[in-house]
DNA sequence: TAGATTGTTAATCGATTAACAATC
DNA sequence: TAGATTGTTAATCGATTAACAATC
């Protein structure tokens, strides 16, 4: 139940990385786990770590510390991974195959329906059972099926047009691989992984460290 | 030229995304823009733009604005994308591949020179003209051949293992798409891709709009 | 010269860290 | 009860924004 204050950016893009270290640490058979040794751990603060979770709920109990499965449920109905997701995939290259696969199989509760392509080569085709529909169908598929996140994987000049498409088309999520940053309109959520950028900043760090 | 002080990680991350725009801008011919029009355009206030770009310089000139150019050239070097970067990538399943031409043929000046598997059906071919090797040769090949860059696009618990392999071997910066935050001795730059992280983000903020 | 816009300092805002009272 | 550790407030730190003098 989180509180009617905004939580800020930050603290959101911690919450999937507790998340990850509270499943090793399940996965591992430990059953509490305090601040400060979870601080170790990730690398973050304790102070820090009180505090995000303090933005949903106390979690904790004194003295003792969190229950690590307790804890990760909680973060992960914050995150909202305690449902399904249907999302189709536009752009059904080489990396967008990939991902597709990579979001399906890796992620419960995230299924990709199917993978829309202009190539009249892939149409028609299952990859690893994901089919492969025509772009030209988008829309209409849109319109007769409920979608809750589009990937984008296409070229930039197109990433827009298909943004707008799934947009209309009723998502509630956008998941963007391309260089462009697309807009979306107000209430469609949207997340950019710009491979590129990611890459370029690497570059830099390189050169700070061999100076 | 830098300055000494340590730039912060929030200026080094909207670099890539100035750049992207001012490349933008020259494709669509534009040679000049002030700070308040690129603040249109990119999203940042003007005055951020100005105080980022004045950490490595003066780029502009007083009452006429930057030369869009100019920046783009300034900003690629400060990112070293003025230099080559050889590239190893370790893991070459679905993904593995598709990112290793990805980063090959969409990024001025990161080689992929070759991916290392473990898969048997898979060494020795070529995938998109990249040659698949034995993953057992990877510490050979480190010793003869200079490798600027290792990705790591493997399963979560063999990630480490590559890593220090990747690192003895002497590379300088690991790009890491596996679930694990692998950790580097000093010196090594580390640009972490969880995809499933920003998936838990996307579905958070989705939650959020809905509410 | 007048107008525009930078470079840079100062003010504000927000996020992180420290401290400690509450409490298990 | 004593010890441990949370939840939460206060202090600090850093990043963003505003303002304006410098200057093209």
């Amino acid at each position: 139940m989180p509180k009617n204050t905004q939580i800020s950016k930050a603290v959101i893009k911690r919450l999937p990385r507790y998340r990850r270290y509270l499943k090793e640490l399940m996965a591992d058979g430990v059953d509490k786990i305090s601040s400060k040794e979870f601080s170790q751990l990730t690398g973050y603060t304790a102070s820090q770590i009180r505090q995000d979770l303090n933005n949903f709920g106390g979690f904790g109990q004194q003295g003792y510390g969190y229950n690590v499965e307790a804890l990760f449920e909680e973060i992960s109905s914050i995150l909202g991974l305690d449902r399904e997701y249907k999302m189709v995939l536009v752009g059904g290259g080489n990396l967008g195959q990939a991902l597709a696969n990579y979001t399906h199989y890796s992620n419960m509760g995230f299924i990709v329906e199917c993978i829309f392509e202009v190539n009249p080569r892939l149409i028609g085709m299952r990859i690893n059972g994901i089919k492969v529909r025509d772009y030209e169908e988008l829309v209409d598929y849109l319109k007769e099926n409920s979608v809750d996140i589009g990937i984008i994987c296409t070229t930039k000049n197109t990433a827009q047009e298909v943004s707008d498409k799934l947009c209309e088309g009723g998502v509630r999520g956008i998941w963007n691989f391309t260089a462009l940053d697309v807009s979306v309109p107000k209430g469609v959520a949207l997340e950019n992984v710009h491979l590129s950028d990611s890459l370029h900043s690497l570059a830099y760090y390189m050169m700070e460290n061999s100076q």
